[in-house]
DNA sequence: GATGAATGAGGATTCATTCAT
DNA sequence: GATGAATGAATCCTCATTCAT
C-alpha cells in the first residue's frame, strides 16, 4: 500500500484486477457480480467504476493484463537449431505449467469465451499465437533435416488443445509421452 | 404436433429440450434466461416448470437425452482387427462430425462447464469414456503386433481434444493428417 | 373408499377437506397451496375444482365441517343447576382438549383470521358464541343465588381468551387453578 | 428528510421499518409483498434490499424494533408496595391500550405466528415476560398480606391473554370488572 | 479518490385456476 | 368423476450502473 497517490491508484487498479480475475474465474463471469468483485478487493462498488467504465471492461482489463500471451511468446520462442526432441517436452510441460499457474484465468475462458466475444478474441488470439510459433519452430526443423515434411498446424493443435483441455479439466498431462509418441510414431518397427 | 394427449405431453417435452439446447447453447447457459426458453419453446414459462424442475434440471435433462455420450460409444467402438491406418482417420472424421453436428450442445458445455456441475460431470462423462474407449482400441493394435508399445491415454488425449477445441473454436480439423503424425511420427527416416 | 358411486364421491369430499385442514394448518392458508392439498389428499389439482370452487371455498368448508362450533355448543350446554365449581372446571378442560385436539383448525384460524374474513367471522363466531354461552350459564348461577351480580362476560372473555392463547401457543393451562380463583377470588380472608 | 447523509440513511430505514409494519399489519405477512413494501414507504423494490437481506429480515426488524417488549416491561413494573386492587386495573388498561395502539404489529403476530418462527418467537417472549413479570407482582402481594396463595400464572394468563385476543379481534374489554372478579371472587357471600 | 444510497430492469420460480380430453 | 397440460400474473430477489456527497 504506497503512499504516494498516484502509485496507490495503479496499485488499487491492479488490486481490483486481481480480485476480479480470481472473482470471475472462480464463479464465471456471468456468474459473478461487481458486489462479488467488490468485495473480494475490499473495495466499494462505486469506486470500481470510477477504475473501469464497467463489467466488460473489467474483464477485457483481466485478459489484457493479465494474459497468457506474453508468456506464451517467450515459452514458444525455442531455439530454431536445437533438436525437437528436446524443446517439445520442454515446450509442452511449460505450456502446461503456465495454464495450470492461472487456472482463474483459465476459468474466464471457459466460462465467458461462448457469450462474451471479448473474451473469446482472447481465448482466439492464444490459440492462433499458439499455433504459429510451434508452427515455425517446427518448419525450421523440417528445414533442419530433423524432421520430414508435414502439416505443422496438425500437431501445434494436438499438444497446445490437449494440454488446453486438461489443465481445464483437471486431468494429467504427460508432455514426455506425447512428444515422444509425435516424434518417433506408433507403427510397430 | 400428434393428436394423442400422452403423446402430445412427450412431444411438449421434446420440444422444450430441444429449444433449451438450441438456447443455452446459442447465448450460454447462464446468459440465457428461462424466459428466452420459453418464448423459443413457443411456451409459457410456467410450462417450463410443468416439465422440469427448474433450470437446472433442464440442463440436465438437455445433456442426458442430447448428449454425445451414446453416439460416442458407437463410433468408437471401432473393430479391434482392422489397422489403426484405416480405424484411426475415421474415429476422428466421425468424432468431429459428431461434435459439428450438435455445436449448440457443445456451447453449453463451453459456457455451462464451470459453474454447474452437472454440465461439468457431462463433459468429463464425455472426455473420460472417449479416452477409455480410445486407449482400448490402441492396446488391442498394440497386442495384434501393428503399434508398439505406448501410453494410449495420451494418444487419446491428442486425438480427442484437438477435435474438441477446434470444433468450438469454429477452426478447421485435418484428421488425416493428425493420424499420419501420430502412426509414422514426425522424424526424418 | 366404498363401492357406489355417490358415496365415493362424498368421501372424496371428506377426504379432500380432511387433507386441507391438516395442509392449511400445518403451513398455514397462505402458504399452503392448492398442489399441497392435492398431494396430501392424494388427488390432482384439477380435481380439487370439482368439488370445490377454489382454494377460499375450501377454506370455508373446512371452517364450516370441522369447526369447534358444535361441540363448543354441547360442551358449555351446562347443566344450569349444577354449581359452578362444579361446572367451570369441566368446561374449560372441556374447551381446552377441544383445541388441542384440533390444533390445524387453530393453525388456521390463527394465520388466516387477518386476511380472509371468512376465516375471522370463523373464529369470530367461536368466540361470540363460547361468551354468550358461558354468559348464560353464569346468570343463572347468579339467579339461583351461589354467585353474586357481576359481569359474565368478564369471565367468559377471561376464560375463554386464555384458553386458546395457550392452546395456540403450546402452553400449559390449568383449568382447576383458573375456576378456583376466579370463584373465591385472590383477596386474603 | 434530514439533510445529512448518514442521517438520511437512517431515516429512511426507519421509515421503511414503519411503511413495513403497517402494510405487513394491514395484509398480514404472506400476503404483503414486497412491492407493497416498497410502495408503501415511496422507494424502489431495489433499496429495500439495500437496507434489509430479504423479507425475513424486515420482519425480524419491525418485530425487533417497534415490539410491545421495552413498553410492557415498563408497564408491569408495577410498585410491589402498592394494593392490586389499584395495580392491576391500571397495569390491565395499560396493557389494553398498548396493544389496540399498535395494532398492525398486533396483525403482524397474528397473521404471521404460525409460518415464520421469528415472528412466533416474537411473540412468545411477549407472552413469557408478560407472564413472568405479572407474576412477580403477585408473589409480592401475597408476600405483603394482601392476597391468599395462589397460582400467578393462572392469573396473568386469564388478564394477559384475554386483553390479547379482544384487542386482535377489535373487542370490547373491561379492566375494571375482569381484576375486580378476580380479587373478589364469584362466590356469594 | 472514495462512498454508498438509489434505481429499474430482469431473473427464476410459484401459484390459483381453467379446460380439453 | 378424474386427469394433467396450459396459462399469466405475481413473488422474492439480484444486478449493473449512476450520482450526490
Amino acid at each position: 500500500m504506497p503512499a504516494k497517490r498516484s502509485e496507490l491508484a495503479t496499485w488499487r487498479r491492479e488490486q481490483i484486477i486481481d480480485s476480479a480475475m480470481s472473482v470471475f474465474g472462480g464463479k464465471g463471469v456471468d456468474a459473478a457480480s461487481m458486489k462479488d468483485v467488490a468485495m473480494a478487493a475490499g473495495v466499494t462498488q462505486g469506486l470500481l467504476y470510477h477504475y473501469f467504465a464497467g463489467k466488460e471492461a473489467l474483464v477485457v482489463a483481466v485478459i489484457a493484463e493479465r494474459g497468457f500471451l506474453p508468456e506464451l511468446r517467450r515459452l514458444l520462442s525455442a531455439a530454431a537449431d536445437r533438436p525437437a526432441s528436446e524443446v517439445l517436452p520442454e515446450v509442452v510441460a511449460g505450456f502446461d505449467k503456465l495454464l495450470t499457474a492461472r487456472t482463474p484465468l483459465l476459468g474466464m475462458f471457459l466460462s465467458g469465451a461462448h457469450g462474451n466475444p471479448k473474451i473469446r478474441a482472447g481465448l482466439e488470439a492464444v490459440i492462433a499465437e499458439g499455433q504459429r510459433l510451434l508452427g515455425e519452430y517446427l518448419t525450421a526443423r523440417v528445414a533442419a533435416g530433423e524432421l520430414h515434411e508435414h502439416e505443422p498446424s496438425a500437431v501445434a493443435q494436438m499438444l497446445l488443445c490437449s494440454s488446453l483441455v486438461t489443465a481445464v479439466m483437471g486431468l494429467s498431462s504427460d508432455p514426455r509421452a506425447k512428444t515422444s509418441i509425435l516424434i518417433h510414431g506408433l507403427a510397430a518397427t
